[in-house]
DNA sequence: CGGTTTTGACCCGCGC
DNA sequence: GCGCGGGTCAAAACCG
């Protein structure tokens, strides 16, 4: 396993929640999107290789039938799964049930069982988050922990990012504003399905979006448990191996792990729309979601 | 009815 | 200055 910890000098102070001031700034002038439709300014068209992506769909067929990117579904199925008690890596660990999992969830989190720290953890110390995390960077590194793929593929994003962060700026001094939004500090970990499914924490996807690099589109979750809680993570499938999620940490929780996940949490709708078409009678028998649209603003507009 | 997902639009930093 | 790429917002749809 590979864990990367990314952190900026330009303390978290700046990232708390000023998005939503400066956002909030302008949050009137935002435009209902049909008034927008015709704007067309910035938008770009999607130029995504349709080709590479038919290939890299086909190699996740085997995983997903047609929504090779609902990536709650994958964690939902998981749990279901983990309900049955069929998961491989969660056969030494007694708690299927989330209220058993909170127990014994604890602090360091439900795959720590296994013999390392994951990024689930959840440090009340937050005077040196980043001691704890390196940590956590070392025993990944250290103690590749291989459930049941080998996770070998080797994370760039995250090296890339740590060299904007840190030399992309020859000015940079002491700026608090200088890195987007809150990127200051970044976790990046592999892991599988298993392990994507063991985050404990209630998040709440808010925003999809393609990566140039990747084939796959890369999901944004926030944490939900708590409006005050800055904790983010975004997960985003490797194109080396479709099987292994790539999930990158940002921030830390304010409060406890969750007693239990709402119900809503992780579900995804049937189709986009309201249509009552094709309603179970399909050759997808399944919860086939949309074509992931995707939110991109690649959407070429007209 | 409340919490989530979806998804188009907007924002912002950076490279050219 | 513009376009690109990535991150975030928020309205609407959804589901238990
Ligand atoms: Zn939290």
């Amino acid at each position: 396993m590979l864990l990367l910890f990314l952190s900026d000098q330009n303390s978290a102070i700046v990232n708390s929640d000023h998005h939503t001031t400066t956002r909030g700034d302008v949050s009137t002038t935002r435009k209902p999107p049909q008034l927008h439709t015709s704007t067309t300014s910035q938008f770009h068209k999607p130029k995504v290789k349709a080709s590479f992506i038919h290939t890299l769909s086909q190699k996740v067929n085997h995983l997903k039938m047609d929504d090779e990117w609902d990536l709650h579904a994958v964690v939902r199925s998981c749990n279901t799964a983990s309900t049955d008690a069929t998961l491989p890596s969660q056969k030494n660990a007694t708690t299927t049930n989330d209220e058993d999992q909170n127990n014994d969830f604890d602090v360091t989190g439900s795959v720590a069982c296994r013999n390392v720290v994951n990024p689930f953890s959840y440090s009340t110390s937050r005077e040196n988050p980043s001691e704890g995390l390196e940590e956590v960077y070392k025993e990944g590194c250290s103690q590749p922990v291989t459930t049941t793929t080998n996770i070998t593929a080797p994370i760039s994003v995250g090296d890339e990012q740590f060299e904007m962060l840190n030399a992309s700026d020859s000015n940079y001094t002491e700026a608090p504003s200088r890195k987007r939004k809150s990127q200051q500090k970044k976790m990046v970990v592999e892991l599988t399905q298993e392990e994507l499914c063991s985050d404990t924490w209630a998040w709440r996807k808010y925003g999809q979006k393609p990566i140039k690099g990747s084939p796959f589109p890369r999901n944004y979750y926030k944490c939900s448990t708590t409006k005050a809680c800055g904790a983010r993570k975004q997960v985003e499938q490797s194109h080396t191996d479709p099987t292994i999620f790539i999930v990158s940490y940002s921030g830390e929780h304010i409060h406890p792990p969750p007693t239990h996940r709402s119900p809503l949490a992780g579900s995804t709708r049937s189709t986009k729309s309201t249509i009552p078409n094709i309603p179970a009678v399909s050759d997808d028998t399944t919860h086939s979601r949309s074509t992931y649209g995707g939110g991109d603003d690649s959407k070429d507009a007209h």
